[in-house]
DNA sequence: GAACATGGCAATGTATGAAACATTTTTAAA
DNA sequence: TTTAAAAATGTTTCATACATTGCCATGTTC
């Protein structure tokens, strides 16, 4: 009972994002309602409800009477969410350090940060498979974001982060030291809310994704090799 | 021609977020397409896409097989959104004072400061009419987000303005010293960022939004007198 | 050959009936 | 009287038919 409910449209909205953030759609290609309709098997109604949801995240464009098309992002409309997601992590962590935060949220990021410590110990880059660290990072900003309570801020961190190439992170392209220096960040942005240094813990956080972002400035022209911006 | 083309869907959703930020529809009660259709004479097409995206834009609830509600935004909530708001626009004035503002902005801002100074000099509070206040200073925020060519900055500020009680600004509480302080802050705002001098920009623009909440957390009450929080 | 008009096609926009789901009311039994 | 099952009612969700719009190719005119 009180089982969250699907409908249709939430389904075919979830596979259809899951798809745009993994780059399976060609940016400015069009989707087309009767096609995609076809394609999972449901009718247009669903379809048009997904699209039009994934347009108001960003992921597309739409033009009245002429359909929706994949969004093309450019370097600088990433780096341009990174700065956004920045000042709104480190704004929720400047909340939680001035109003202190709970014995649930400081033992989910002590879990977090001792789960990235045994990922290091085993070389995370040896076998490329990043998703254990890619599943611990993305629950140390979760756990942070949900604890402010603030409706917007969640909302909006998460906007910023559903982008392409910006969703799965940019660890395939981490060194040992880049690894190693996130866990710091963790480290010291836990340490700085649990004492209160609303300061400290704001600009660590906002440090901590500048970083991410330039990382992905350094590779993004390995995914999209043609592109200038 | 290239009229910015105006579907139903379009239109309803603009005639009922008008409704929804004007106050019409009280917290917690029900939209239902075939009532709402019946009112707007158009079918429950594109009543149901409106809905939805006031559901995204956190106007409505929604609940799967149950519809949608209009949301109840407690003090707290708006409190909230305030901050956001402010911590996202004085990022916005910090870019720019980094990156240098156009001519054109600088005039705007000017145009905007000018015609402030004319309405101080009416005595803007005599008349109860605060509707070209209102404009001016709607017209001060959205030139300087929108200079910063920042999509997301530029959506969430405007997501965290379209809410109940904020979106018509609290002018009507403003004592004339209030008035005079807005004014005095557009001054700073606008020399600050003409100067590059980002951190100032910010946290002036950070205030400003600040005094602002204040204003409407001291008049909450007086909206919604039985509200608790 | 270039500009413009026309018509057909394909896609989106709208309306509406049918099905699924939730809620309320009724009915029957304990 | 209380409780639970079941029917009735209302609302949402989905599918589909029809209407409208945009696009593109063809053809006409200058």
């Amino acid at each position: 009972m009180a089982e969250a409910q699907r409908t249709r449209s939430l389904s075919v909205a979830e596979v259809l994002r899951e798809k745009l953030l993994q780059g399976e759609f060609a940016p400015d290609s069009k989707l087309q309602e009767v096609a995609l309709a076809e394609d999972m098997q449901v009718s247009r109604t669903p379809i048009r409800e997904a699209l039009r949801a994934l347009a108001k995240d960003g992921l597309l464009d739409y033009a009245p009477n002429r359909g929706y098309t994949v969004r093309r992002f450019l370097l600088d409309d990433i780096i341009k969410a990174f700065r956004v997601r920045a000042v709104l992590e480190g704004l929720g962590c400047r909340f939680l350090a001035e109003a202190g935060i709970s014995e649930a949220l400081t033992e989910k990021l002590a879990a977090c940060i001792a789960q990235g410590d045994r990922l290091l110990e085993q070389n995370p880059m040896a076998n490329g498979d990043f998703s254990e660290w890619r599943e611990m990072n993305r629950q140390f900003h979760l756990a942070i974001l949900l604890e402010t309570e603030n409706d917007l801020l969640i909302r909006f961190a998460g906007v910023s982060r559903n982008i392409p190439i910006v969703f799965n992170g940019s660890f395939k392209w981490y060194t040992e030291a880049d690894f190693r220096r996130s866990q710091d960040h963790h480290r010291v942005i836990a340490d700085a809310m649990g004492k209160g240094q609303a300061e400290r813990a704001d600009r660590m956080m906002q440090e901590h994704i500048y970083q991410a972002s330039e990382i992905i400035r350094a590779h993004f022209s390995e995914v999209y090799p043609q592109q200038v911006n």
